[in-house]
DNA sequence: GTCGACATGTAAATTGTTACATGATTTA
DNA sequence: TAAATCATGTAACAATTTACATGTCGAC
C-alpha cells in the first residue's frame, strides 16, 4: 500500500543510483556508514523504497538475481533534474536547509556548473535574508529570555551563520572548478 | 489510540510548560511564530498531544472551559528532569544534535548551572571527537567525491564547528552568569 | 560445523501532518 | 453582517522505523 509519492527518502536513493549502479545492500551500507540525510539503514527503510522506485520505472534491474545492481533509468534522471531545479523557497530555507544541501549533493553529473552556481547563490542569499530576521529578532525579544532559552536561540544564529560561510565557500570553489 | 511513550513533541510541550502555563492555541501560536523543533503548528499536531499529556497526569487544567491554560505538573517537572539528565551519547550527537540543543532550551527553571555547564561541556568534547572523525574521513575519501558532493560534505564539517564555537562561547556565557 | 557477515523481505507500529469540521468572538 | 481570528477537535494519511523472518556463503 505504498503511496506513489515521491519522497525525501526516495529522492535520496535516486541521488545515490545516478552517480554510481548499486545493490540494495550496498546502499545501506552506504546509509549505515556515513550520515547521508539520517535515514536508517535497516532492511525496512531501503527494500521497499526501492522496490517501489522500480515499479514506477524509476530505477531498473538488468538481472533477476539478487545483489542485482540497480541503475537509474532516464525517467529517473528526468525526475532527480526536476528536483534539483526546483525553486528554493524562504521557507525550506527555514525549516529545512539540510534538504537543501542534500539536494545540491547530488547534482554532480546531472546539471551544469551555472545552475549550481544559481542554486547555492539562491541559498546564500535567501539564507542572508533569514539571518537579518533572525537577528532582529532576537535584539527584540532575548532580552526576556532566560539564559539557557537565549542560548538555544543563538545557536540557530551560528548555525545559520554556518550556511553562509558555507554558501561563500561554496561559491568559491564552484568558480575555480572548470566543472 | 495515541501511544502513551514520550515523544520529543511531548517533551517539547512539557518544556514550553514548564516556564509558563499556556492555551493549547497560545502553544500553537508558538510554534507557528518560533521555529521549535519545526513542528508543525496545526491542530491536528498540538491538541491530541495535550490531551495524551494530560491523561498521563504530566500537565493539568484546573478549569474546564476552552481556552483554559495547561499547567505542568510535579511529575511532568520530574520527567523533564530526567531528560534533561539523560546521559548525552555519541550518537546523539551524530545523527540528533539539534534534540540536544532543544533539551538544553528548557532547563532555565529546572536544573542548576553546574549541570546545566556539565551538559553542554559533554556535548562538546563529543562534538570534538565527531569532528575529528569527520576530519579524518574528509582527508581519506574527499579526494574521490566529486564537486558537489564533497562541498555538501564540508557542509556537514562548518556545521560542527558551528556546534563546537556555540559550546565555547555558550560555557563562557554560563561561567559569567549567577544563575 | 558454527558463527558472523551477506542479502532480502514484510507486517505492524510509531509519529506526526493534512485536511476537514465546528462553533464562538472580534472587528470592520 | 460579513470576514477574520480565536479555539478545539478528529479521521485519514504519510513517511519511516522496528522487529521479526529467512536463507546463503565464507571464515575459522
Amino acid at each position: 500500500m505504498t503511496s506513489s509519492r515521491i519522497t525525501v527518502l526516495d529522492y535520496t536513493l535516486l541521488g545515490l543510483l545516478q552517480s554510481e549502479s548499486r545493490s540494495g545492500y550496498a546502499i545501506r551500507q552506504v546509509f549505515e556508514h556515513t550520515a547521508l540525510g539520517n535515514f536508517s539503514s535497516s532492511p525496512g527503510t531501503i527494500y521497499p523504497a526501492l522496490k517501489k522506485l522500480k515499479k514506477l520505472h524509476l530505477v531498473r534491474q538488468e538481472s533477476q538475481e539478487k545483489k542485482a545492481p540497480y541503475q537509474i533509468t532516464n525517467q529517473g534522471k528526468g525526475l532527480l533534474i526536476k528536483w534539483f531545479t526546483q525553486p528554493i523557497t524562504k521557507e525550506e530555507v527555514a525549516k529545512t536547509p539540510h534538504l537543501l544541501i542534500l539536494r545540491f549533493a547530488f547534482m554532480d553529473h546531472l546539471v551544469k556548473k551555472p545552475l549550481k552556481i544559481a542554486f547555492v547563490t539562491r541559498f546564500r542569499d535567501l539564507v542572508k535574508v533569514y539571518l537579518l530576521e533572525l537577528k532582529s529578532f532576537h535584539k527584540q525579544q532575548a532580552i526576556h529570555f532566560p539564559p539557557a532559552a537565549k542560548l538555544a536561540f543563538e545557536h540557530g544564529l551560528i548555525h545559520y551563520e554556518g550556511h553562509l560561510k558555507w554558501s561563500n565557500q561554496a561559491l568559491k570553489t564552484l568558480l575555480n572548478t572548470k566543472d
